[in-house]
DNA sequence: CACAAAACCGAACACTTGCTACATTTTTTT
DNA sequence: AAAAAAATGTAGCAAGTGTTCGGTTTTGTG
């Protein structure tokens, strides 16, 4: 059996790169939900890979074989993050985007870890030396120009008057969704969904 | 010359307790300048009390003597980033609140590095076992509680309808700045200000 | 079964962390 | 001038940091 790199000679079978074990992805998976913990209480640079590693009852050496750097496992974790709560472009369209928005805010209530690790990472990665910097510009501007596609949709159906702003107004709503949270964060006992509502009620009018 | 503690007898001078040098107040203020500068591109937990002795040619043992734990050099950190920018009564009283909120916004601009800090912290501190989680709290409650007085006193006169609620939207327009804030210090390049003042004009409306 | 790579581990490296004894110099007050 | 304490310093502690080295065990494939 021959493995062929560029420019192979004859029959051989594909080298077949099954070159990772059938529990591997659990093991990552497991990491990262770790990592999500351990960075939500204390930040990034706060939160040390031995923590990490202990919550999983696995060596250190282990947790690098995985994640050969701390900041690879950072952004790992935030692309994890992310993808909890996606975004529904389609019920936005069908719905509009105070139903969509208000749908994705009560699943955030479900992982408030989370919730602290995006605000925490992404106050620190506001500074340009920071490893996510980068990942939380683009992630904002993919956020924004999402709910702008969105008021636009709405705009075309009259659910919103064209006078607004796309742009600014999609703006505002990241905004205020961010503080509203951070506030909730910081005093989980009150629920700040009405607050939210009325925003939303007041810009996106028809 | 008698020092005179609880039950003094006859005539003594007053212990005069002159304890401290004339510069030190000036070397507090170097420290928590530089301590801002740290904290504000690391985080509390990133920032090193090394890195802030550095910074004054100072060595770490007197940089200790001032603030004799890194917390407590955390809190002065926060109080005189907090007095930097302040709220003043008088003026949304005779401006309105919309005024006073924009020109405080306007002052802002100037402190980023204050800003990130508080970024930062604030996110860092909404977990309950942060050093400064009771005073983020309470910062909160008295900017809320500061915007609803604000809020109250304009509807009074009228520039603003009666029907809103001052407390829900005290905690609206904190919310929208915050988050405006944190855009802006991802990419500073684009101004925010307009999009800031939409949001009160369409909150704030009579 | 044989073998190669993935997965895992203990130990260590070089460095940083907050903080503390202990000693010296500066400033202030009597 | 003398005494007291504030201010500063050197050296060091015990603990923690991300990462690397050399090795063993586990797992899948041919």
């Amino acid at each position: 059996m021959v493995i062929v790199y560029a420019g192979s000679m004859s029959t051989s079978t594909v080298p077949q790169p099954r070159r990772q074990y059938a529990k591997t992805a659990q093991r990552r998976a497991d990491i990262i939900e770790a990592a999500t913990t351990v960075f939500s209480s204390r930040g990034y640079h706060g939160g040390s890979l031995r923590d990490i590693a202990r919550e999983l009852d696995l060596s250190l050496t282990s947790l690098v074989h995985h994640f050969p750097t701390k900041s690879e496992l950072l952004v790992a974790v935030l692309e994890h993050a992310d993808s909890q709560a996606t975004w529904f472009p389609e019920y936005a369209e069908d719905h509009g985007l105070q139903a969509a928005t208000l749908k994705l805010w009560g699943q955030n209530y479900d992982h408030p870890e989370l919730l602290r690790l995006l605000a925490i990472v992404a106050a620190e990665a506001s500074a340009p030396e920071h490893p996510a910097h980068t990942w939380f510009v683009h992630r904002y501007q993919r956020t924004v120009e999402g709910f702008a596609e969105a008021i636009r949709n709405d705009q075309s159906r009259g659910r919103i008057s064209s006078s607004t702003d796309p742009t600014s107004a999609a703006r505002l709503v990241a905004a205020t969704w961010d503080g509203l949270q951070l506030q909730w964060l910081l005093d989980p006992s009150r629920d700040l969904t009405s607050d939210f509502r009325n925003h939303l009620s007041q810009l996106l009018a028809p």
